[in-house]
DNA sequence: CGGGCAATTGACGGCACTCAAACCAGGTGG
DNA sequence: CCACCTGGTTTGAGTGCCGTCAATTGCCCG
């Protein structure tokens, strides 16, 4: 503990800050502990994918100075524990505890990379949504956190690059919705989660689309 | 060495056969020696993501106890070393060096992932393609194996199941690299790059969409 | 109160999907 | 040796979901 303490620095940032570009090979590795930011990734003319949204406790740039360069930008203010990253790996050496953790972590990374995959490559705009909602929640959830409404710090853009939709498409889906009571908004930055199982069938499509029962 | 001589078998495997399923924690880790495998995940009504695909040199099952259940099936013969998980991770804490060649592979997978999901979000059919038999192209240029014609050892529903694609726009837009001279068919299994460059700046979107000039 | 950006809503179009038919190759049996 | 069969692939015609473009609304903050 005392070894990690000599060689952290915790580091206040606002919003719409850029903790790593894209090229860049980043010096820092962080832990978020308040706040939240996305990672994302982008091609020469623009088009944006955002690859996943860190929360409080999530780890950034851990093996990020290898290939592909990804950009990482705050959505509120955040707080974090900011390392060197060839001090970082020292300790790993040091404590082999620490690089078992770091390989679960990895692991936690490579099944939700996949399961967005999946997302990303088969499912319907509505499916798509759902899985999103429902993402947020048990994330919330699993933290022990209470969540009624349900907050979304993020823009209707970061949601559309999250999930290859167009904000277009994630507003019209959200009042579709909305039309069919399965949430409310609450604001544009709260969700409250009317019927969670509903919700569930959606993002799995068990759920043939019922739109037509209207 | 000897160590792991001692916990590992060799196995070969038929096409099509299932190494792994989906629900399953599997009890053994895999590594290819020779052939070709899939990795993919479903949904209930049958809509198939391929995740990746396995080539010699590549493991299988490293961190996939965990959540998030996928499958894994053969595409043509495959010889693969086995090992029992259990003994697997023993061999991990015998050997430290083990550990972080594991984390280093993990990280570049997820690097692979987090560029797959660039591509599923965000990519048009064509880039896709394009995308696809670059990847194929620069992953036996990296093991040095010469490739012309690249052979492509899976189906058309196997690589529109990769992209996010149907069977029919994969065979399409083929047809259109084709007709444009980008690449020739060497039978199904196996294409000539003739245009490499032309190929990468259609995979990275720099190319506008010149297939007006016909 | 008014400026500006995000979000919503509407009209329209296109890329990829669906459905369907023809084609092709490899394997089997007569 | 060749007809037949079967599964994969190609090609074609039509549709639909989501993207594009545009106008409106809502909200935050000065």
């Amino acid at each position: 503990m005392s070894a990690v303490a000599a060689i952290v620095s915790k580091v206040d940032m606002p919003a719409h800050a850029l903790l790593a570009e894209e090229g860049e090979r980043s010096v820092y590795v962080y832990n978020v502990t308040a706040g939240s930011a996305k990672l994302y990734k982008s091609l020469p003319d623009g088009r944006t994918q955002v690859l996943g949204f860190l929360l409080p406790g999530d780890f950034l740039g851990l093996g990020d100075d290898r290939l592909g360069g990804l950009a990482a930008e705050s959505l509120t203010r955040v707080s974090v524990c900011r390392f060197r990253r060839r001090e970082f790996e020292e300790l790993q050496d040091q404590f082999p505890a620490l690089g078992r953790r770091l390989l679960s972590l990895a692991q936690d990374e490579i099944a939700r990379s996949r399961e967005q995959m999946l997302l990303l490559g088969r499912k319907s705009a509505r499916e798509r949504l759902a899985s999103f909602l429902l993402g947020l929640y048990d994330r919330l959830e699993a933290r022990g956190e209470k969540s009624d409404p349900l907050p979304i710090p993020m823009t209707r853009t970061d949601i559309g690059d999250y999930l290859g939709l167009t904000i277009e498409t994630v507003s019209r889906t959200l009042a579709v919705f909305k039309r069919d009571g399965i949430i409310s908004l609450d604001g544009v930055h709260a969700v409250r989660l009317l019927d969670p199982e509903r919700l569930r069938s959606l993002a799995t499509g068990d759920e043939a689309d019922r739109a037509a029962a209207c």
